[in-house]
Parts: C-alpha cells; structure tokens; sequence
DNA sequence: ACAAATTTAGACAGGCTTGTCCAATTCGTC
DNA sequence: GACGAATTGGACAAGCCTGTCTAAATTTGT
C-alpha cells in the first residue's frame, strides 16, 4: 500500500490530530523518515491525501454520469441500474466513503482546500447530472421543472436508505443498495414520470 | 456555558484527539480541575456529552413530530410547514449538528454508545413518521406503498438540498431551509398525492 | 459570621508525538 | 561489481496533553 493510501486510512480511521505517522508508516510498510521524506510534514502530508481523494473520486463520478441513460428501454430499470453505479463506483466505494469522512471531520480546518473539492466536485456533478434529465425530459421521458432540483433529489432519494450506514462510516450491502436505489427511482418517476407529450414530439411537429 | 456545553464544542470542533481539556475548561468559564472534578476523564467526558445531545435531540424530534399534520386543511403547505420545523428545531440547530458531527467522527470507536442512539433516535423517529404517514394514506390524503420508505424519503427530500451544508458543518439559512422543503415537499406529493377514493371513506361505506 | 465544601491556580510527572539528524544498509543502474 | 541514491532504524530534543497533587481563595449553607 502506498504512503498516501495509508495516510488516507489512518486519517479517517483515527482523524487529524488523532493520526500517528509511525502508525501510518507502518500501515505503509515503510520507515517514518521515507514519509518525511516524500511529504515534508503531516499537515502536506493531509492535503496530499485529500488532493488524492478528491481527483480519484471525480474521475470515478464523471465516467459513471457518461453511462447515463440517455435513450432508455426501459426508463425505470435504467436508472435503478445507473444509481447501482453511483453508489457502488462512487459513494459507497473507499475512496468515496474516505473522502466523505474527511470532509465532515476536517472540512472547517481547511476551507479552502475543500471549497476546491466542493466547486469541482458536486457543483459539476449536479450540472451533469441536471443536463442529463434535461434531455431525459426534452425527450419527453420525464416531466421536470427545475433540472437542477431534480437532480439533487435524485441523488437524495436513491440514498435514502443508506444515510444511517453511511452516518456511521459503514459499507452497506449489494442488497441495501439495490432496493434502496429502486425504492428512489421509483417515488421519483411517481414524481417526475413523462407526459404523453414530449417536448421532442413538439418540436418535431413545429418543424414539420 | 456548561462544562458540557463547552465540551461538546471543543469536542465537535477539535475531534476527540484534538480536543483539549484546558480549552474546554476555559470555554467553559472553569478550572481545569473542576473538569477533572466532575467528570472523572476525557472519556467519561465524551460520554456525558453524547448522552445529553442524544436525549435534548431526540425530545426535540418526537416533540416536533408531535405537530405532525394529521388532518391538514393545506396539505402542501402543512406538509412544508413541519418539514421547516423538523429542519430548524432538530436537525440543523447546535444539538443536532454537533450530534451528527460526533457520530460520524466518533461512531466507529464507541460502537455500544451509538448502538443506542441508533435504537433510541432514528428507528424511533422513522416508525413514528411512518405512523403518521399511514395515518394521511388512510385518510385517504396520501397513496403509499410501504409508509417506513415513505418516511425516510420525506426526510431525504426535504433536506435534499442542504447537504453539502451540512457536509461541511454549516448552518442554513432560513431561505434555504424553506426552498428545500418547498421543493422536496412537491417532490413528495407528486409521487404520494393521494387518490380520490381514500380509505377512510371505503371504511364509512362498509360500515353503513 | 463561621465552618464546610467547592473552586482555583499552578506546579508537576509521565507519556506520547512531531520532526530532525545520522550512520548503516539496501537498492537501482551502469 | 561499483557507485550514487534512496531507505532504514534508532536516537534525540522540544513541545504538548493528560491526570494528579497541594495550598490558597472563594463560595455556600446555616
């Protein structure tokens, strides 16, 4: 295991001040000077970790809102599957569950190196993700007012169930997370499911 | 300020490594000693301190869901309404805050300690919302599958948008509160708005 | 006003942690 | 095999924190 992945372990696991650089070199399998070495002091050492994190975590979002469901079969299957993804790849994952943590635990220490992850984190993720049910709605496959607030409540929803296992840092089950993600998608087609009318037929139908 | 007070906000602040008795004693208005005095140790400290969130939140939660709606003339509104003062009176004032920060940090360390938050607040608060919740299905003001899921995603929904602020330990403002109830409210009713034959009118013709 | 109980300030030992220094060893590469 | 770079283990100082102790000051109850 890397210096950092270590590092990033005995953060979440013990917290900042709580973290011990011998235990972190040991759970790295290296000698404590190597870490001062590679890092310089814990607090580098802490922002390396979180810089990790954080990249690790938004490529992992990013690819996993390309496998959205533009042009579904079958709408409700699709999105259960597509919130499996998300929280398999991304939420529930150890990087996700790692980052989460830090950002509870040490986010008022250092507000700006999480103001960082916030803007290029969820920011860009509710936009991507608000864009896709956009088209979804363009296409007449859902009824959305705001994009945004959609997506927002997407996410919120398919959670739903989690929020205890991920309150006490926990990994829920490939089975939790699936009825979690159907019991979301599904209040949230009762919300926002399609009109007869899509927007694309209406277009379709002015250009004609 | 209470010895307690103190320390819950050194404690919530710091982190349990981090928090140091000399500051919570000053914080507090006290000797360091007359810590020691009354509360033994750090850890016994730390225990008082999750014992009084965990009890001043869960009354505040059961006395809140005491207001409950259940014969609302304005559903939409009075649904809004009592989602704003779940939000403002339980989940985002200091007792709750602190509460949620101390769980994630410190969940995984004490586990009997929030075995029993757990058992005393959520899964109360879950079965008593869902009472609730049946109780408008029957009346024939909501349609509903399985009122626990019902219950969990309101609160999802209604503080959908306030998560990354509370991610970071912030504290909402009124407007925000009330825009992410509004909206999760909505969100809500357009899944569960409930049908034209309620039970309660299936019960009276059964009964004449 | 007086006596008992509590609180206070400060000193103190013991332990732990960070970060540095250094000599010996190992590793990578030619 | 040889040479330079990186790694190692350990010693080390300095600082911080916990928890205890003590004697003085303050508060409380009567």
């Amino acid at each position: 295991m890397s210096v950092v992945d270590a590092a990033a372990s005995v953060f979440c696991r013990e917290g900042y001040a709580g973290a011990n650089i011998d235990l972190i070199a040991a759970e790295a399998g290296v000698s404590r000077q190597t870490v001062y070495n590679h890092h310089g002091d814990k607090e580098k050492l802490f922002v390396a970790v979180v810089r990790d994190l954080t990249e690790r975590c938004n490529a992992g979002i990013f690819a996993t809102i390309a496998s959205f469901p533009d042009q579904p079969t079958d709408l409700e299957a699709d999105l259960i599957a597509f919130a499996v993804r998300m929280n398999r790849n991304c939420i529930c994952n150890r990087d996700g569950r790692f980052l989460r943590k830090l950002i509870q635990a040490e986010g008022e220490r250092y507000p700006e190196l999480f103001a960082e992850w916030r803007q290029q984190g969820p920011s860009r993720t509710w936009s991507a993700l608000a864009a896709r049910f956009a088209r979804l709605a363009f296409a007449g496959h859902l009824s959305i007012g705001d994009p945004d607030v959609a997506a927002r409540q997407f996410l919120a929803l398919v959670n739903a169930e989690l929020q205890i296992t991920f309150m006490l840092g926990g990994m829920p089950t490939e089975e939790e997370v699936l009825r979690s993600a159907t019991n979301g998608v599904r209040t949230f087609l009762g919300a926002f499911a399609g009109k007869k009318s899509p927007a694309g037929k209406q277009a379709a139908l002015v250009h004609a």
